[in-house]
DNA sequence: TATAATAATGATAATCGTTATCAAAACAGG
DNA sequence: CCTGTTTTGATAACGATTATCATTATTATA
């Protein structure tokens, strides 16, 4: 049976108080300062725990360590291809719904039933976007 | 300048030749048949390059080591809640400029530009359907 | 509230996937 | 062929994550 845990809660509100998306290095050192006793063991543990009881959203950049995502509805990520950022893109709830319907006849055109699905956008953020345009 | 090597052209030829999405190790093991001199260092580094010149496409599933697709065509991957496996999914060139002007619109939410998607969908492949619906 | 059962922790060893190193072999241009 | 450059294969090194295990924290029950 699981038991409450003071590290689980702090791992938890901790994510849930960024609006970043940080590697579990960045998040025990993060934690470390309030809770200077805690492992990064105890980190690790813990993040799989709260993806699996679906709290929490491992998300796996292109390259680096996986990367964690306090906000379990569902939204999409963006990824610079230049500073290698993060961000999240939030719709609308209608918009969701005809996505899913969508995404629902795409799965069934190879026989399966699909319970979620992940988008991902690649590109160039609105600071290196303008960067860029500096540049050349 | 970039030489040519009977390894990369078997690495590229070997994955083209299969419909799934193999990690390093699968397609090592799998080209060590035919050519048993070749080492693991040089499956990565080649997979690398031919990722870099988009020959082929690197892949991260949810849990395990990076699959590859030979494949570079854009398309959908649906990935199995229950065997895992990994299945394309090829939508209509018309769909695909609809999808994209969707994308570019969603990016702008955030004042970026993208360059390109990936989209995933989650859930229970034609077989593991069929086996959820016998088991219960 | 004390006790007992069990789950979680923190330190760290072990593992896994991947990359770096480097001498030897393969390739390409003259 | 010869020469310069790239690639290779063996393996050491690395970074991220998981496993192990004795100790500590949490919870149910007496």
């Amino acid at each position: 049976m699981k038991k409450y845990s003071r590290q689980r809660e702090m791992i938890l509100q901790s994510l849930r108080n960024r609006v970043d998306h940080p590697t579990a290095e960045t998040l025990y050192a993060d934690i470390k300062t309030q809770m200077p006793e805690i492992g990064i063991a105890t980190v690790y543990r813990n993040l799989s725990d709260l993806c699996e009881t679906g709290q929490i959203v491992k998300i796996k950049s292109k390259n680096g360590p996986d990367r964690f995502d306090g906000n379990p509805e569902p939204h999409i990520h963006f990824e610079c291809n230049s500073c290698h950022e993060i961000y999240d893109i939030f719709i609308h709830d209608v918009q969701t719904k005809k996505m899913d319907n969508e995404i629902q006849r795409l799965a069934e055109n190879i026989g399966a039933e699909a319970t979620n699905s992940n988008i991902w956008i690649y590109g160039f953020c609105k600071k290196c976007k303008l960067l860029k345009n500096i540049n050349q």
